[in-house]
RNA sequence: CGGGGCGUAGCGCAGCCUGGUAGCGCAUCUGCUUUGGGAGCAGAGGGCCGGAGGUUCGAAUCCUCUCGCCCCGACCA
């Protein structure tokens, strides 16, 4: 491809909207232009690295025994009704009319569809499993769409469907889709660990969110380095606290006065006690009829899980309750609630439990509780779970060893779904003995444009993307640095055909401008290797190869330079 | 949804407070020079100042409404 003919304008400077690297860089890069919030053009370079991450993904869903299929993107409400979600998924649900005023919604994902498609289809457990693909645009009307792909509303994602007759076939579908997918992150070039994740609304026993690590990321991971355990902080189990082996006799409750201090770091400066030996106290709604307020305790220097609450709970989301219900329910503002003498549920995370002589709030405005101890003084019925935030240092529960936090960009999510779509559409086939059984379903699902935005994020410097050499738009880059020096053209162009005959899938910067201006984009566009041509090395017979990722130089003779970088190509191909 | 900010040429911005009919840098086009890390000089094109209404002799500028975009926040007691 000739770079005078490519449709690829870049910027020299970041439009004002953008606020991470990926996005910029896309932007500058020319990949990506906007048309509205989280909704993007894809220009030719971006299809190039899109068709790359998507080839691969088919690659290795074909590999793992998937189908390819192609579904609508525009669904019909029917089928949201029938498994209920019409009305459950909410403002994200993108719903438009037809001209008869029948509803419709663009498609945010495709069980719906998928499950219709094969309980019409399929009657036998011969037929099973089955495990279907696609790869389209979705579309989820997102509150607050940001970080350009990396959060928008219109993306292209690959959903997979797995259909089996029996947990043991659902749980060898789930295995072979994550190792699917860890060769797919693996074959993009991309550091990613694969976590324990929360199954949120969808349920069903197990679920894995794979992450690409990038300190850009919107979601917290713990993990630990000797083990190899990793998990989404919302899934995230810690173990119980050590025993203290020799713990300090309990001594008798007394109430002390914090005048105007609310906040566990103030009250712990004006007590002289460390935060770890504080109890926290927070009112959250759950939104259930039976208890609509619980209280949930955790550690001073800890902090609460709203989604492990949620689960611990057993309601669909956690939040924080406003003032008035706070001094409704502990008959003090925010700030000075404790456990001893509240009415409503008391939920307290398990570290709370073998604390001695603790601090809490008293209930009462300006007053605090010291010598709490939690077996002796916490209400009856105090009901103890994990519910708190990990911290750097926690310990594995895999292996005990000190855990580290890190944030990572969700690329991609397998689930195991079990009959809930099945049942609520009947989904049925019939068992070698005549009879009807609920097919027990998988699904998974990778953000194409994400991934591309998260390779990005993890593979840059100052001068712009660097490619892993397997999602490159181009694998290299000629760069004759003079258009008008007929040798120096003649140079580059017999090694450019050289490549395009060898499927090196080379871009010559056939443009006349100066070699500055060339440089710079060819950094800025990221691709892995340059072939840099110049008037003084054709003269003694040599080109350079430069390594984008590494800066790494070499001169090499100019007949030997199409064979170089096909032995890079192999080198650094993951 | 709440809060903050911004809409002026393809991109980045100034002008607005204190109304007088739009400017800078980059990019684009032409010419000459230059040519291994975003060149220099000379010239040129490009904007109903997001939109609507109002105030005024006169509005990018003041007022009202509206649309769009970006960022922050779901309260850690």
């Amino acid at each position: 491809m000739k770079f005078s003919r490519l449709f690829l304008p870049t910027l020299k400077e970041t439009p004002s909207e953008a606020e991470v690297v990926s996005h910029k860089y896309m932007l500058r890069a020319g990949l990506i232009r906007k048309l509205a919030a989280g909704i993007y053009s894809v220009m030719p370079l971006g299809v190039r690295v899109l068709r790359k991450i998507e080839n691969i993904i088919r690659e290795e869903m074909n590999r793992a025994g998937a189908q390819e299929v192609f579904l609508p993107s525009i669904q019909p409400s029917e089928l949201w009704k029938e498994s209920g979600r019409w009305d459950f998924y909410g403002k994200e649900l993108l719903r438009v009319t037809d001209r008869h005023g029948r509803e419709f919604c663009y498609g945010p994902t495709a069980e719906e569809v998928i499950t219709d498609l094969v309980r019409n289809d399929v009657r036998s457990y011969r037929d099973l499993p089955l495990n279907l693909y696609q790869i389209q645009t979705k579309f989820r009307d997102e509150i607050r769409p940001r970080f350009g792909v990396m959060r928008g509303r219109e993306f292209s994602m690959k959903d997979a469907y797995s259909f089996d007759m029996d947990e043991e076939g659902a749980n060898e579908s789930y295995q072979a889709m994550k190792k699917a997918y860890e060769a797919i992150f693996r074959r993009c070039g991309l550091r990613f660990s694969a976590v324990e994740a929360d199954t949120g609304q969808i349920g069903g026993s197990s679920s894995h969110e794979f992450m690409v690590l990038a300190d850009s990321g919107e979601d917290t991971i713990v993990h630990c380095e000797k083990c190899g355990y990793a998990a989404n902080v919302e899934r995230s189990r810690l173990p119980l606290p050590p025993t203290p082996a020799d713990p300090a006799p309990h001594m008798a409750m007394e109430e002390v006065s914090t005048p105007g201090l609310g906040a566990v770091e103030d009250v712990a400066a004006f007590l002289k006690r460390d935060s770890t030996e504080f109890i926290k106290t927070l009112i959250f709604k759950t939104g259930l009829e039976e208890r609509p307020l619980v209280a949930a305790l955790c550690r001073g220097d800890h902090g609460i899980n709203h989604v492990k609450l949620a689960r611990a709970i057993g309601c669909a989301e956690a939040s924080l309750a406003d003032e008035v219900d706070v001094i409704k329910t502990t008959g003090a503002p925010v700030g000075f609630a404790g456990a001893p003498g509240l009415t409503i549920p008391v939920v307290a995370d398990n570290w709370v439990r073998n604390m001695v002589n603790a601090v809490t709030g008293a209930n009462k405005v300006d007053m605090h509780i010291v010598n709490i101890n939690p077996e002796r003084d916490f209400p009856e019925g105090t009901e103890w779970a994990d519910i708190r935030q990990p911290i750097e240092g926690d310990p594995c529960p895999e292996c005990a060893a000190a855990m580290g936090l890190a944030k990572g960009i969700e690329v991609g999510h397998i689930f195991k779904l079990g009959t809930k779509y099945s049942e609520s559409m009947r989904a049925t086939v019939l068992d070698a003995e005549g009879k009807e059984q609920m097919m027990i379903m998988g699904c998974f699902g990778i953000g194409v444009g994400r991934t591309a935005a998260a390779a990005i994020e993890q593979n840059h410097d100052e001068a712009g993307i660097m490619w892993p050499l397997a999602i490159a738009p181009f694998k290299v880059i000629l760069l004759p640095l003079n258009a008008n020096d007929e040798a120096v053209m003649d140079v580059a162009e017999s090694i450019y055909r050289q490549l395009d005959e060898s499927g090196l899938e080379p871009l010559i910067d056939d443009r006349d401008a100066r070699a500055g201006v060339k440089f710079k984009d060819a950094d800025l566009i990221g691709i892995p290797l340059q072939v840099i041509v110049g008037k003084k090395g054709v003269e003694q017979g040599k080109a350079e190869i430069k390594i984008r990722a590494t800066g790494e130089k070499m001169m090499v003779d100019i007949a030997e330079t199409p064979g170089h970088i096909a032995e890079l190509v192999r080198k650094h191909a993951p």
